[in-house]
DNA sequence: GGCACAT
DNA sequence: ATGTGCCAACGCCGG
DNA sequence: CCGGCG
């Protein structure tokens, strides 16, 4: 996980009196949290936050002890946090979709992906869908990530429009499975890659190879923290080799001009 | 979970 | 000594 | 302009 996660801004959800209780989630570094965590202030809206991150094994273990169940990430760095290093593309299956229905829209965005040369790797969100993640170079703005992502939402809603939507309002859904591209703007945050939901039987959020969404078992909350960690002794992290993958988007943009 | 603050 | 609040935020919408 | 909703 600390790979994925290092050098993020993270967001937090909490749940100190357990997961049937209430929980919060935290943006703001707490006050009392040791000077050892590292933390990153970025300018939001209204000001700055002040965000911890998790860059080694020390910091992990404190925010799971302070009842830090999620771990949500930024889709940028530190060293760079006006660029994205990640566009991530939400699969989130509406009330009359199927998970068949999710690996449908995985494997038709994946499609779309290579049509454009873009590399994508695959996780299990451990709540409901799926994230598909191309890693970047970083020389597009969030803006640029965003409005690329949405373009390709366009193409894939206009290509299966029975199975997928755009619409941001629920009730113009229809059922259908939410292409969410609202990730990729600043400020924004998805649950980072190992990290642990606040559901029962405590599903994961796993990456995964493209081959294993051919398993009719798999759902979104296939890999738990009890199964995960005999999964990565054996056949190691899927998306170990995703930051030499990082590509520009700058041909993909063009070309999905051209489709109009 | 842990702190500031009120009672 | 014990209790309580707090720990996000953003676009969209209607009032 | 504001609060509620998703």
């Amino acid at each position: 996980m600390i790979p994925h996660v290092k050098n993020r801004p993270l967001m937090l959800q909490r749940f100190p009196n357990g997961i049937d209780k209430e929980g919060w989630v935290q943006q703001e570094i707490g006050k009392h949290f040791p000077d050892w965590i590292a933390r990153v202030t970025v300018p939001k809206s209204k000001g700055h936050v002040t965000h911890p991150m998790a860059n080694d094994k020390p910091s992990l273990l404190y925010l799971a002890n302070q009842a830090c169940i999620t771990v949500h990430e930024w889709m940028s760095r530190v060293d760079k946090i006006d660029m994205p290093d990640l566009m991530i593309i939400d699969l989130d299956p509406g009330p009359s979709s199927s998970f068949s229905d999710v690996k449908r829209a995985a494997r038709m965005t994946r499609a779309l992906l290579d049509e454009l040369s873009l590399p994508s790797f695959v996780k299990t969100t451990g709540s409901k869908g799926l994230h598909l993640a191309v890693p970047l170079k970083r020389r597009e703005s969030f803006e640029e990530v965003h409005e690329t992502a949405s373009l390709i939402g366009e193409v894939l809603s206009a290509r299966e429009p029975e199975l997928v939507t755009t619409e941001f309002r629920k009730e113009k859904r229809r059922g259908r499975l939410f292409l969410d591209m609202h990730r990729n703007q600043y400020g924004q945050h998805a649950v980072a890659p190992y990290s642990v939901r606040a559901l029962p039987g405590a599903p994961v959020s796993c990456p995964l190879d493209w081959d294993e969404l051919s398993s009719s078992t798999l759902t979104a909350q296939t890999f738990t923290l009890k199964n995960v960690p005999r999964r990565l002794e054996g056949d190691g992290d899927p998306w170990r080799e995703i930051k030499k993958r990082a590509v520009s988007l700058a041909r993909a943009r063009k070309a999905l001009a051209e489709m109009g």
